[in-house]
Order: C-alpha cells, then structure tokens, then sequence
DNA sequence: CGACACATGTAACACGTTACATGATTTG
DNA sequence: CAAATCATGTAACGTGTTACATGTGTCG
C-alpha cells in the first residue's frame, strides 16, 4: 500500500508524469529503493480509476502523460499521513519461521543455521555503515533509511542472540510437541 | 516466500493434508500468524507442479488429500534452511516512505505525524508485553515470535527517535531539494 | 536518416487475501 | 434426517516483479 499513496503525496506537490514520479520517489527515499516503471503505470491507472488522480486529457502534444491530485486524493493522502497502519498479527518474518520450523526437523542444526544467518546481517551492517560514512553527510534521506536499516538490523541480532539462549536452555528440558498442549488463548489475528 | 518452504518442512516430517498442514503452521509459530486455508491449497497445487511434492493418487477414500515431500522437495527445503535470503536493497518500509514524503509536504506537521505513529507503537509494544507475561512462560514459540515482534517495535521506535533528531537538525538548516542534487553514487538494489 | 534515450503501456507470473461453492463426515 | 463441522477447491482482486512491445524526441 506504500507505493499508491507515495505517488498521491508526489503528485501533491503539482502534475507529474511517469517516469518522473518514479525518478522523483527514488531521490526521495535516498536511492535505496528501486521503483520499477510497469507498477508506476498500473498503480496510476488504478488510482485514476478511484478518482485519486486525473490524466485530465489524453497524450496530444507529446509523449509524456500529467497526472494530477484530485480533491478526494487529497483526502486520502491526508487520512494516510495520520493514520498509524492496522498491525493486529505482525508481518511474517522469514527468518522467524525459518527458525521455529527448523527446530523440530531432525539433522538440522538449528544453531548452525542461525550463526549462518547472523553472519550475513553481520556482513549487511557493515556495508551499511559503511556507505553511511562515505555518503550520507550530504544527503539527509540517505541517512534516515540506512539509519532505519541498521536498527531494524540490530534488532535481528538481538532476536538470534535470545532465541539462541532460549533454544539452548531448551536442549535440556525439550519442548513438548505442538499437538499435545491445547491451546485455550485466542489467537492474536484478529482478521480472516 | 516463506509459506511454500514452511509447508515444505512440515511435509518433511511426514504426509499430510491441507486443513492440517495450516493448523500445524500456526501451532509452530505461536498461533500468531494466521494462515488462509486457500493459500494452503493453491501453494500445494504450486509446489506439485514443480515437482516438489506429491499428492500420489486421488482423494479416493476420503475427503483428505495427502501430499508428500519429493527428495527434490528436500533438496529445496535444505537450500532454503540453510541460505540467507538476498537482501541487496532492503524491504520497503511505510513508515519510512510516509515519513519521507511527508518532510517536503507544506500543511504537514511531520513531527506530530511521528509522534502519533509513535505513541501506537509503544501502545503495540505494551500489549505484547503483556501477552508475554501472561502466556509465554507454557509457550516457547509464541515467546520467540513475541520477542521477535518487541525487538523490531523497540528498532522502529528508535528510528523515530533518531529522525527527530536530524529533521529538528533540519529545521535550522533547510534541506536542498532532492532535484538539485545529482547524485553520482550508484543505487543500492542491484536488481531491475 | 539512424541510433539512442525517453516515455508509456501491456502481458504474464508469483504471492497473498477475501469470499464463495461444494462435498463428506460427524453428531444431535 | 438435519445441522454443524471438516475439508477441498476456485474465483476475483490487490500488489509487486520481469519482460517485452511500441511510440516519440533528440542528436550525431
């Protein structure tokens, strides 16, 4: 839902085209993310569809196609910006299932698995902190996300480290098998 | 990604049907992450197409269907346990791209935007907090995955807290518009 | 003119969600 | 038997990716 609403706040800053908003998006969020041109296009026509944007005519005097900022986008955009995200049951991790699902697999080390793993964030931190040093003295937007991406990093790390722990204390009193322990507690998501 | 290799691993463990392979994926990961049951049904269809498992035979005696791990279905399953997932540019993150977008937006309060997101952050936080002292001493899955969700909150909270700091930074010392800037650095995300 | 970059668009696929339809089995 | 539950399946939609096709404008 990121990209539709991100193009509606570009596009409140005047009309744009295409490729513009997606160069424009890129700069804004200090290069890192790369937007690919096709859902440019497709999330435009969906928003004009909604009545968030207007093409406002079709292509006559050149190539280039001007989208525009409609009122009820305007709206939308506004309640975006101020609304917190709906986050009953959290986004699916990977690597969290990778490991949850590992440890009751026979011949694999789940240890071994996650020191595999933290060394590659390891690797990751580096070449972030690394650019962040190099680069982004100059450009603010830069910073923030790498700043975004070295926490979120961080926080991997820590997760391993504990979840290494509680394995560990685990290996001498072993974990009753998911079947046999009925759950009474409601489950967290609330959506279905 | 992760559904198709999580089904993988619960076949590994031995033949089974699609309402179970759901209820077994949410017991093993805290009950936290709901699973659709269509989503079972047509990854399964996927990954027999593939050649990664097998459903050998109609349902003949029963509603069940049974699948069963292929050796390349665990050959696949091996690879993914055991590699890191390409992570050359990071996943896109709404908070940031609001955050971003939302600095050059004339009408909007950046800072109190932050803060509201902020303040459900830590409202999210508490209650996995207490969920956590509630249920998690029986449960050790649900006890990782709540970890997991605390430590990537506490990350996102202290980005907030560091990008405060660099757009009040900002306020005295206004930033150059992101069109003024050509930048010379390469993009991070190789891929396109 | 021809080559190249700019610009738009579409087709096909992967994954995920919601919703609905359809059998089979159990249970009151 | 009827209703509820178990179980499978499909259809439609949203978002995202890759790849290809097509037109336009500029410049050597």
């Amino acid at each position: 839902m990121s990209v539709r609403h991100a193009l509606l706040a570009l596009l409140s800053e005047g009309p744009k085209f295409g490729l513009q908003l997606r160069q424009e998006f890129e700069a804004k969020t200090g290069e890192v993310w790369p937007l690919n041109v096709g859902q440019v296009y497709t999330s435009l026509q969906r928003l004009e569809v909604e009545g968030l944007v207007t093409s406002d005519g079709v292509t006559d005097d050149g190539p280039r196609r001007d989208y525009w900022i409609t009122a009820e986008g305007q709206r939308e955009l506004a309640t975006w910006l101020r609304t917190p995200p709906d986050q009953t049951s959290p986004p699916r991790d990977e690597l969290i299932i990778k490991v949850l699902v590992a440890i009751d697999l026979p011949g694999v080390d789940v240890r071994e698995l996650m020191q595999v793993h933290r060394r590659k964030i390891v690797e990751l931190m580096q070449q972030w902190t690394q650019l962040k040093e190099d680069e982004s003295q100059s450009d603010l937007r830069l910073a923030m996300v790498i700043d975004a991406e070295l926490f979120r990093l961080d926080a991997v790390i820590r997760w391993l480290d504990a979840a290494e722990g509680r394995i560990n204390r685990l290996a001498t009193e072993p974990l009753a098998s998911a079947s046999d322990t009925p759950r009474t507690r409601p489950k967290v998501g609330g959506r279905r």
